[in-house]
DNA sequence: GTCTGCAATGAAAACGATTACATCCTGACC
DNA sequence: GGTCAGGATGTAATCGTTTTCATTGCAGAC
């Protein structure tokens, strides 16, 4: 490998000279600046990064900490922040599948030095908590945290605005008695979308039913369960919102069980927009969750705070949900050809998924 | 930010003493070490990365170099890769999303000198060939390439084996008339299939008929369309290969159109076992990839050949694929419960998707 | 008591860049 | 012609480690 010291001797310049070329100092003549890029390009001269970093103290990387997430989501946040980190020529260091509290603080440690700043998904409070210390002293910005208490940069999801729109969406079919199987107590997501449905209810002047809300867990069983139990009260919902689109799977499939015909008997809305969605019969009214954009503005937030390497101020920022509406919900509209707007989302899709 | 030298200060022992304890020297009285240690955890230091790779040059980081690929895939992928990495300490720099050979080649630029190997995904042969040069002088696997010619190691995904166990499998039911609805041509995936299908066809004494082989791009619409195609014919087949599951969702959608059943009239297959493939009425018979042990195997052949710097070995690793039975080939084998299979696969999913 | 050998430690030279400061040169101005 | 400004370049200190090569101290051999 070329050292600087190489391209200066050959080119008969300074050390100096060669390291303000390759900083864009102005106090290069261009005549130099030209001679010495070409004898560097001959060279195949590339600086070295560990020397930058460890004179200049930055490295121009960010690290990203996620959780065990689910394929789709998972590869659209790291897409986005792939390529916000891009243009801005920063490097991204990745490390998921953090089940516990232990395996994520050690992580955090071993990339400590090699990032400038960290995007981080702490799923529930004690990931919180664990990271707060770094949080007070290290530009940290943490995707979808809970109760905006951090002091630090937060991007959320829209959960409560999603399923606000949903519920306020079948009610406008008419939709009195609406029903919801909810997520998982604790989490943050789940804690949000109940919160939205139960607000868009005494919005219309309904107070929320507590036998309308039957517990799930985010599976395609909990969904299946949740609609035995609804079912079996006297009086059955005429449409049930089910916090994520898995368990709107299982809940059309036990409704389908008991012969009841979607959504001419009963309407069903989801949430995420999994591209399973859209293949289902009918096809599922949900929310999507833009995923890139959470995580290309993770990055936009971080970057800034990058440079004077002090905690990111708090501020909170959210990414809107996007209602999508299908059959499942009762809905006849003309819609685009859904392939169409999935393309979008995905512009250099140009190779096979396996 | 503490350094070395505050800790040795501190302990009231030289620099060097604290470098050995941090590598492990036997050189380091038990006393000493532990001394050492406890000033170290009180000052919070951690070595300083980048000093470390100046010297040793060595960083400690693998780059990750993937084209712009569909969710599941890409996620798995990832999972493997990192997890495996972090098994054996190592860093893991992504860079997704490279549409055309230009910024594959300034990613892997931006990444020299920041890592120890890498490991790319070179979807056609133009990229390929841009890295070969890179290839010749360190260490790189190549995932999923094509002719197996590269200088370097490579897994690869057993698309033929695939695609063969499939048609054999029709076959077992008695199937004589086998479609299939091809990938894009110059794709490597689909090429191995097509290339399993033809010669599964061949080993049971049937010569490929070519007005049985209908083109197509691996998205719905091909599938669709190569549905419409295949039953314009005077005869048409008795079962249907597509050569991935998209195509294959849009083949049974086009069947169902026509007032076919599945399988009773026509029996289909696909390729990849996408998420979706095991809601689909009927459930698809498909083929698995398994993208986590394509990373994992990855990391594991790569990791060896970044303590010397040197290229790796040409070596040529497979990673097998395993047919999925469901109902869509007229399987009626009771089948063991999909989502504990899918469990296996995602041990910490603990955290919803969006 | 000296010498040898070995374990434990320290001093100092790298590693390859950035950058503050010094120096040189050229042309403008009086 | 001398002075001065300022643009272009060079010198050298510095970043935080690892590692080679002393140096020290002590145990055991003679």
């Amino acid at each position: 490998m070329a050292t600087i010291r190489d391209v200066a001797r050959e080119a008969g310049v300074s050390i100096a000279t060669v390291s303000r070329v390759y900083n864009d100092s102005p106090l290069v003549s261009d005549d130099t600046r030209e001679h010495v890029r070409r004898i560097a390009s001959r060279l195949d001269y590339i600086p070295n990064g560990a020397a930058r970093s460890l004179i200049t103290n930055r490295t121009h990387a960010i690290g990203v900490l996620l959780p065990d997430l689910y394929g789709e989501f998972f590869s659209e946040v790291i897409r986005g922040i792939d390529l916000a980190a891009r243009q801005e020529r920063f490097q991204v260091l990745v490390s998921s599948s953090h089940a516990d509290t232990d395996t994520l603080i050690a992580a955090v440690n071993s990339m400590r030095g090699r990032i400038d700043g960290l995007i981080a998904m702490a799923p529930d409070e004690k990931t919180t908590a664990a990271l707060d210390s770094f949080i007070r002293k290290f530009p940290v910005v943490l995707l979808n945290p809970g109760p905006l208490r951090a002091e630090c940069g937060t991007i959320s999801i829209a959960n409560f605005d999603g399923a606000y729109a949903m519920v306020r969406h079948l009610q406008s079919f008419g939709h009195r008695s609406i029903a919801i199987v909810k997520g998982p107590a604790g989490n943050i997501d789940a804690e949000e979308r109940l919160r939205g449905y139960r607000t868009a209810l005494r919005d219309s002047g309904i107070e929320p039913e507590p036998s309308l809300e039957v517990p799930g867990d985010f599976t395609e069983a909990a969904g299946y369960e949740g609609a035995v139990k609804l079912l079996s009260r006297q009086l059955r919902p005429t449409a049930v919102f089910a916090a994520n689109d898995y368990m709107a799977i299982g809940l059309m499939s036990a409704l389908g069980d008991a012969g009841l015909r979607v959504p001419q008997d009963i309407a069903v809305g989801g949430f995420d927009d999994i591209a399973i969605s859209q293949y289902l019969s009918p096809p599922l009214t949900t929310v999507r969750v833009d995923a890139y954009t959470l995580g290309e503005r993770a990055v936009l937030q971080l970057i800034p705070f990058t440079r004077m390497r002090e905690p990111v101020l708090a501020h909170h920022e959210m990414v809107p949900t996007q209602l999508v509406l299908r059959r499942s919900c009762g809905s006849t509209e003309p819609l685009a050809p859904e392939s169409l707007l999935r393309q979008r989302r995905r512009p250099n899709a140009e190779v096979e998924p396996a």
